[in-house]
Formats: structure tokens, C-alpha cells, sequence
DNA sequence: ACCGACACTTTACGCCATAAGGAGTGGATG
DNA sequence: CATCCACTCCTTATGGCGTAAAGTGTCGGT
């Protein structure tokens, strides 16, 4: 069996590395799209329609071209989308504090959190290998100057690095599929559930009995105002949940 | 504009709560099929080949049918896809031990990321909103269980399961992605690296000097031997990050 | 003036989920 | 026993997808 090679490493490498040098002159006609031009879009296109909503096609579209016109700028979609990943990643700038290293991995979360509240489709982007982007890579390391004061061993710092990066992911994404659930089904959270509820108590009656404890933690809700239940527990335990995080870390110093 | 109802929800309810009630006698021909086999198959072959190798078509193929068959026994594939999502979590069984919560937690989830690791696929299910299948909930039910003695308050334990199930899955997504990868494109990581090492260093002559943290934290890594070192590193991630993650709950009570 | 590299297009292929409609089956009913 | 029709399963078709292949026209370098 052969493996597709995964296309060029040096071609995308260059691409993500990229600065801005002066075009060459060469034969033929002038480019009339940049790279710039063609990941900006993309990027417009997924945060309004997810990964699943944007195809070739309809970047194409939305710049005036069809969709093979992208390839001569872009190898594939693959590669479109580890340009638009590593691309959104400039967005984010939170640093460290040294004098208050628990309020700075806070804002570093936080705002990581928002960022992915922004562009949901990011999280749908499994890199099966690192993307190796100066902006990813950019972020990483300004979680680590958050860390440094802590002086962790680095087989720990790996393990607080990623269990930060992966909680917040996991929270974020909990947060964007109940907005996307929302948007896409037009089903508040309030109409899902009381779509569901009955059935559920009909098709197993001894829920209560038979999950007491996942029955007692949902029944003590305060009521929400205005926000989605859903919504509101994806952000509420995301808040609690980054307290503990941190409290684990400082434990580990 | 129009949005799909999403199935009727009671349809798909009572199929993830089916009791094996005896075949009612109806006209027409028998069914030569169970919803049972189905997911049986398509589990199979989701876990050879993933959610993207798992396409109606193969699984019908495997049950020498054509892919309509299916929909005879199942709505569309997403219902297939919440029926598989919950059947496979009927294997996990780890529950609390009263005596010790913090070995109970630690079986638990490395149960779950075991878990994770056989069927990868369940990661790439994104649940827009809860599936609320027995096995998944009966997951749920343990869980809480294995935290009961720490007494926690109800905004609490929502945020501390919610963390540590967001743990486990983040670890194994990227356990899971760095062995497809191997498995996809037929290279190592070391490989891997190698193709890329040497661009990056001539695309970002100053990455030891922009990223210094990163450069040594890589750096400072003893060989591995034998397992591949993306796997190495998320394996270790995953048992330094929980321990930390644990003692933040233990701080939380 | 012309060559050839290049941007961009049209067309086509093989996938995908699934809608529509037809063929044959066999339990319930007369 | 004959009929009916709910039912399973099939074939065919539609409109999407990524992208291969090949054609058209452009324009800088020689």
C-alpha cells in the first residue's frame, strides 16, 4: 500500500512561516489573489458556517473564483486549514505576570476560552500531528513564561501545560456545541429538553432510582435568567473547574 | 428557513433505551436485521477505520446489504452514530470505593482513557447537545459515586466532573491522533520530525532565541525507548496532569 | 516576436447521505 | 383459501464534496 506523504512538508512549513517578501517577478499572469487574501476568507466563511460549511467551493465563491482557482495557492484543504488554524492563533496575546502567577493563567485561559467561543470550527480541526505554526507555537510559549515562576520539573510542566490546554478545549467546545445545537435546530435548550423529559421518564421510569445522584446534582439548578441552561453550566463549570485546575498547580510547585 | 427537527426525539430515545422485547408479529416480510447487529458492525468498522471510513454504504456492505437496507432499522446516520456512541460506553464499568477516592478516581479515569483509546472514534462524535443514553449516564452515575465522599456542593461537582472527563478525553484525543497519523501516513514520529527539523530551523532561524521556554522544555526529554515519542509524552501528560488535577479536587473539598 | 510558465476555467470521477419509487414477502383479515 | 397491504430491500437519482485532468488565454523574459 502506498501513503500519501501528507503533501509537502517544506511547502507548508513555508507557507506558515511566511513573511511578507515582495512578489517576484515571473512569466504569465499577475496573481490576482494572495494567500492572505484566500485564509482570510476561509477563516469568515468557517466562523459563520463551521469546518462542515466551508468547502472549496464556497471560499471560491466568495472571492469571485471557483474552487480550483484556490489550488493554485494552496495545495489542498488540508493545508488551508493548517493556515487558517495557526493563522486565528495571532489573535491571542495574554502573558505572564510574575508577580501573580495564578491571575495570569487565569486571563491566559480566559481569554484562550473566548478565542475558541470565536472560532468554534478550530476546535474541529484535529491536528494529527503538531501544525508547527509560529502562532500556536507563539501561544504555547507565553504559557509557559505564565508557569515559569513556578519552577516546575518538565515532566510536570508537560503535564500542567496540556491538562490546561485540554480543559479548556473541552469546556469550550461543551459551550459551542450547545450554541450551535441552538442555531442549527432552532431549539432553545428549555424546548429540547421538554421535548425529551417525558419520553425519557416513560422509557425509564426508574430514572431516579436508578441515577440518584445524577438526579439530585440536576435538580439543584437555580434557575437561569436569560442565559441557555446549557450555556450557563458550560460557563459556570468551566469557572469552578479552572479554580480547582489551578489550585491542583499550585499544589504540584 | 426551515429547520430539521432533528428526528423525532422519542424515536430515537426508545431505541437507546430498547429493552430486547420479544418481536412483535407484523405484516410483510421478516427483518433479516436487528438494530443490534447494525451498530455491532458499525462499531467494527468505526474502529478500524473511524468516523470517516464508517459511511452507510460499508456497514451495509458488511452485512451484505446495500446501504438503503439500513434505514429500514435506523432514521439516518447520525441516529446510528448516537446508538453506537452509547453502546460502546456499556464497557466501562469502574466504580467508587469509598475507602479511597482519590484510587477510585484514578481507575475511573484511566478506565475512560483506555476507553477512548480503543474506540478513537467516540471523540470525534460531537454530541451538539446530551445523547442521554443509559450507558453513557450510567458512566455519568459512577463518576459521582466515585466523588461522593468528598461532599462537594452541586456548582462544584458539576465543575469538577466536567474537568476531569474534559481531562480524559483531551489526552486521549491526542494519544488517539498521534497513533492514526502513524497509521495514516506510515511514518514515525521520528520520522515526521525529521522531515520537518531542518526546514523549520532554516524557515525560523531564531526559534531557540523567540521561543526559549518551549526549546528548552523539548530539549529536556530522556530518550525514549521503543514507544513512539508523541505517545511517550502524551502518555506521561496524562499521569502527571491527573495527579495534579486530583489534588485540586482533593483542595476543593 | 515568440516561448513557456502561469492563473484560471470547465469537465469529470468517485465518494458521500439520502429521497423516491418499485418489487416481492407474508401475517392478518375476509 | 384469497386478498390486502404493511413491510423489507432494491435500484435509481439528486446534490453535495475534494480534486484530477486538460484546455484557454495572459504576459515577462529572451
Amino acid at each position: 500500500m502506498v501513503y500519501a506523504a501528507q503533501g509537502d512538508p517544506r511547502r507548508t512549513l513555508s507557507l506558515l512561516w511566511r513573511g511578507d517578501d515582495p512578489p517576484e517577478s515571473r512569466p504569465g499572469p499577475r496573481p490576482t489573489l494572495t494567500v492572505d487574501e484566500i485564509i482570510a476568507t476561509a477563516v469568515s466563511v468557517a466562523d459563520a458556517a463551521g469546518t462542515a460549511g466551508m468547502s472549496m467551493r464556497t471560499v471560491g465563491k466568495r472571492l469571485g473564483r471557483t474552487a480550483m482557482a484556490l489550488y493554485t495557492y494552496v495545495a489542498d484543504k488540508h493545508e488551508l486549514l493548517d493556515l487558517m488554524y495557526d493563522h486565528v492563533h495571532a489573535e491571542l496575546t495574554a502573558d505572564a505576570d510574575p508577580a501573580d502567577w495564578r491571575g495570569a493563567l487565569t486571563a491566559w485561559a480566559e481569554e484562550l476560552w473566548e478565542f475558541y467561543l470565536r472560532h468554534p470550527w478550530v476546535l474541529s480541526i484535529s491536528p494529527a500531528r503538531p501544525i508547527l505554526g509560529p502562532h500556536e507555537t507563539a501561544m504555547t510559549e507565553r504559557l509557559l513564561r505564565v508557569l515559569q515562576p513556578l519552577d516546575l520539573p518538565s515532566p510536570t510542566l508537560r503535564g500542567v501545560t496540556s491538562a490546561v490546554i485540554f480543559f479548556v478545549q473541552g469546556n469550550a467546545r461543551a459551550m459551542a456545541d450547545a450554541r450551535a445545537a441552538a442555531q442549527d435546530t432552532g431549539q432553545s435548550d428549555d424546548e429540547w429538553w421538554a421535548a425529551r423529559a417525558p419520553h425519557l421518564m416513560e422509557l425509564a421510569g426508574d430514572f431516579g432510582t436508578r441515577f440518584p445522584l445524577l438526579t439530585r446534582l440536576e435538580a439543584d439548578h437555580t434557575p437561569s435568567e436569560g442565559e441557555p441552561y446549557l450555556e450557563r453550566d458550560a460557563r459556570a463549570a468551566f469557572t469552578v473547574g479552572l479554580g480547582v485546575l489551578i489550585d491542583g498547580i499550585a499544589a504540584a510547585r
